[in-house]
DNA sequence: CCTCGTCGATACAACGTTGTAAAGCGGCCG
DNA sequence: CGGCCGCTTTACAACGTTGTATCGACGAGG
């Protein structure tokens, strides 16, 4: 409620002067820097943020555009990223687009250009390209998706290099009929894993059979459940599983377990994000695990050096990973 | 990037003109009005939010408190927070206290009576009555906790009779043995749900005994899991447990499962929040289901009510529940 | 004809902050 | 002694917006 003003008034200086001191300005003289704090605790003061930003010209805000928070994985991104952007002085405004490419519109163009001064944005629907024109001049940050032509700033861990990992231990279980589940027209991370996923059956000599890639337009476990039961009706059902994300997974391990099918004998489940969640499912899951503190980290600190330094040419940052190796892959043949 | 001022200068008018279109002023001219939103377009006027606000007194912003948003109910609580809040074109400010006091205290501190119009706080550490001291003149509605002799607002479910209902349902299977996991030295609602299952007990002639109860200090899968690996080392193990958690509950089904008790058939199995992941997991999870958007609907209703009349009298809103009876507890004996 | 009320537009101030310019006051050097 | 420089403080403007006061025009009513 204390203004500098009022600060300024019960200190008898100027209000100019206050505002050097609460910024650590060097010059004050001693005594009047007493009096002044003096004020401050005696009032309380605490500044208008707003009028600062609005003055400098900077919001102190930072926009976390994601699909939802109900999926794990955004969930434990939006706590890390909230970590990371508290380092920087930097509010996080958090924005579910539900994944359609409306809500990843309408939120861009309502956040404006004066609401933020950057945004971290995850994008499912929405294609890459888009982004030039629905936030000019706003700097953006894009996670998962790796765009190399696009002039913005990427952070993510390297799809298909994951992907045929994952596959691979498959193979490495001695399983053939290898499904995948999570396919997906318009998804670019859906299109890389696909491509490791096919990579991996090749160096294997396995055939890549287009009936055991199962598209989920959504990534929830209930998508993962529908797919895994088309799968499970054909003639020859899968032996193994690599499922996009770990709901898909967590999907397919329930409609296995619902048609008698038993994971992993009967069927080897891989899924991806690591959420904790397949830490404690029945059984755990086969996942592959990227860094996700990495990646928050790298995607504040990429936006602060963008905001900072906007003519930066942009820069494509690979996090690492690992493939957590559990109980759905675990025995069994 | 345009302003108010460029939209005047483009229309010929004055800047107050303009502003009384964007804000839809009845009395304009046609042929201004006219003029007016075709510079408007041509030049992709957004308001400046920060600006209004300064003027406006209002900062837009509402802040969301909670412990953890890795924590499933309350990223599903968020994510609910987040649309209710849009439609009173409130902008959401999520904030982590990890569930330490300190967090708790120093986020509503550094927030600032500048930074938001009010808060929506989901306590866990912090005794509610440390909020008259620490947030002067914001408005705060607290979620969960009941605590009728406080000042503030409050939007909440039942927690007793939720209690209740979990546990007696346990009793109508037969079970007489049944434990409890999620007791709290210093959470308000732990304590209310025990209470709850106490009653149940009551109700049901069955003996109260201080050591079927499971302190957990945190309410993740780890600690449910730890509790439940406790109490089945038991002479007398449980044939039943009631967690203040889904998250407790899917970690005593896998101690359980991780020492071949069978869930339901030795062990019948209830949560609380009714998250999705209990919807899919082996056994699917008997829940005490909050209603979750009637939850985030009332606490931005009520704190738009606190913020227009910051005189009112504190309300208390009851908010409905329900108990899905799911595998965890169906079968079995 | 004068007054009054409604409509329409404008100038100005203000929200709280900080950058800029400038002024006052010494002291030091030429 | 005059001028210059460094310290310290201040007044002022500006960020972009909106509330208030004011002013002019116009039509209706006395």
């Amino acid at each position: 409620m204390a203004t500098l003003k009022d600060v300024a008034a019960l200190a008898g200086v100027s209000v100019k002067t206050v505002s050097n001191v609460v910024n650590g300005y060097a010059f004050v003289k001693p005594e009047n820097r007493r009096r002044v704090e003096e004020a401050l605790t005696a009032t309380g003061y605490r500044p208008n943020i707003g009028a600062r930003n609005l003055r400098r010209g900077r919001t102190g805000f930072l926009a976390l555009v994601l699909p939802e928070l109900v999926v794990p994985y955004f969930a434990e991104l939006a706590g890390l990223v909230l970590g990371a952007a508290q380092e920087q002085e930097w509010n996080v405004l958090i924005e579910q687009t539900l994944g359609t490419r409306e809500g990843e519109r309408d939120t861009l163009a309502s956040l404006g250009p004066h609401m933020i001064d950057g945004a971290i944005v995850s994008p499912e629907a929405l294609e890459a390209r888009d982004f030039g024109e629905l936030a000019p001049g706003i700097p953006v940050v894009m996670l998962g998706e790796h765009s190399v032509d696009l002039p913005i700033d990427h952070v993510g861990i390297d799809n298909v290099e994951a992907a045929r990992v994952a596959v691979a231990h498959l193979v490495g279980l001695g399983r053939t009929r290898i499904a995948a589940i999570g396919a997906h027209p318009h998804r670019g991370t859906a299109a890389q894993r696909l491509e490791g996923y096919r990579k991996a059956l090749g160096d294997a000599g396995l055939p890549v059979r287009d009936d055991l890639v199962a598209t989920a337009l959504n990534y929830h476990r209930r998508d993962g459940a529908e797919a895994m039961a088309r799968l499970l009706a054909a003639d020859e059902p899968p032996d193994a599983v690599f499922c996009f994300n770990d709901l898909l997974a967590v999907g397919a391990v329930r409609a296995a377990a619902e048609r008698g099918v038993r994971v992993p004998a009967d069927l080897a489940v891989v899924g991806f994000d690591n959420t904790e969640e397949g830490t404690y499912s029945l059984p755990t899951l086969t996942t592959v695990a990227p860094d996700k503190a990495a990646i928050a980290r790298a995607a504040v600190d990429l936006l602060r050096r963008r905001v900072d330094d906007p003519g930066r040419p942009p820069e494509h940052v690979r996090t690492p990973f690992s493939l957590e190796v559990r109980e759905s892959t675990r025995g069994g043949a």
